[in-house]
DNA sequence: TTAGGGTTAG
């Protein structure tokens, strides 16, 4: 049942039943914990991952690989990096996932050097490397803006043949955008094997960068075209791209479109592009409305985007 | 039959 409400993404309902069941004298294991600590780490606070992390001290399971793996990725997943690397440090057994857990949090909090680092430490121990974790080690790479790193990693990657996995493709090609080489990043897109909609997310995400607005509106058609689905994400990358272009007109008519066309409801972060772009585009008074009649209308952030724009 | 990864913004 626990890992039920994690799925459904219901981590406070996985906790409320765990804490229940422990005060009938359950005793849990080390699958309940691995679940319960996963499902904490997307709904729950820190104090309640804290107090699980208690729990598994009290019945010895912190030990377990699995559980001591979700720990950590706790810990990274709130920015904590020194619990992480003092889990990880205490943990008798360590595998692949738990290197992995831990360079995403160093990735998380901006530690990507160390992230790095720690890779070139797994390759010392001969560990092998999967898809996930490569993954990591290129999103470290974007994140400290390490360029010279990536482009010796992507050689090591066209050694090992992973260049046709989508995730590690969908990280060079921000790499290579982020780090200022769009031509490459579209290359790298159009030499993927095959697309989800993260990698297509990606590839307007380099376009937005760049201020590339109308490319980005292309590739946009082209993405519905072959039958994928654009999600939030989407359509937050093309609004930007919109903005950084001052195509106002398209940006108005994408925003439209959200919920009638994608079936999506607009959240804050669309709200907010919305304002950003009609604040650029001198319609001040339509950016008030628009935040007035949102689902948002106090909110903080809007009316800062708002005075960024005066 | 559990644990890790790839996209936006700030």
């Amino acid at each position: 049942m626990i890992l039920e409400y994690d799925k459904a993404g219901y981590g406070d309902k996985a906790f409320e039943v765990f804490v229940h069941l422990l005060s009938c004298g359950f005793e849990p294991n080390d699958y309940t914990f691995t679940n319960i600590i996963s499902a904490s780490g997307e709904n729950v606070g820190f104090e309640e991952g804290k107090q699980l992390h208690g729990v598994a001290i009290k019945y010895s399971l912190e030990r377990e690989v699995s559980v001591g793996n979700a720990l950590v990725t706790m810990y990274g997943k709130y920015g904590m990096v020194d619990e992480a690397e003092r889990m990880f440090n205490s943990m008798n057994e360590r595998n692949l996932i738990s290197w992995t857990a831990l360079m995403s949090g160093y990735v998380k909090s901006g530690h990507g050097g160390k992230a790095i680092k720690g890779f070139l430490e797994l390759l010392d121990l001969g560990i092998f490397c999967d898809s996930s974790c490569l993954a990591t080690v290129i999103e470290a790479c974007s994140e400290c803006r390490n360029l010279d790193f990536g482009v010796q990693f992507h050689g090591f990657l066209i050694k090992l043949g992973h260049l046709y996995d989508v995730s590690v493709g969908t990280g060079l090609v921000d790499l290579y955008a982020k780090c200022g080489n769009l031509k490459s990043a579209r290359m790298l897109f159009n030499g993927m094997s095959g697309h989800n909609v993260v990698s297509w997310n990606a590839m307007l995400s380099a376009y937005a960068l760049h201020g590339q607005g109308k490319k980005a509106l292309l590739l946009f058609e082209e993405m519905k075209r072959q039958g994928f689905v654009p999600d939030e994400i989407t359509i937050l990358a093309v609004l930007q791209a919109c903005i950084y272009s001052g195509l106002w007109e398209d940006g108005i008519f994408l925003f439209n479109e959200i919920e009638p066309i994608y079936g999506i409801k607009p959240i804050l972060e669309h709200f907010t592009c919305m304002v950003d772009l009609l604040g650029r585009a001198g319609l001040l008074s339509e950016a008030m409305n628009l935040i007035k009649s949102s689902p948002y209308p106090h909110s903080p952030l809007l009316w800062r985007t708002l005075v960024q724009c005066l």
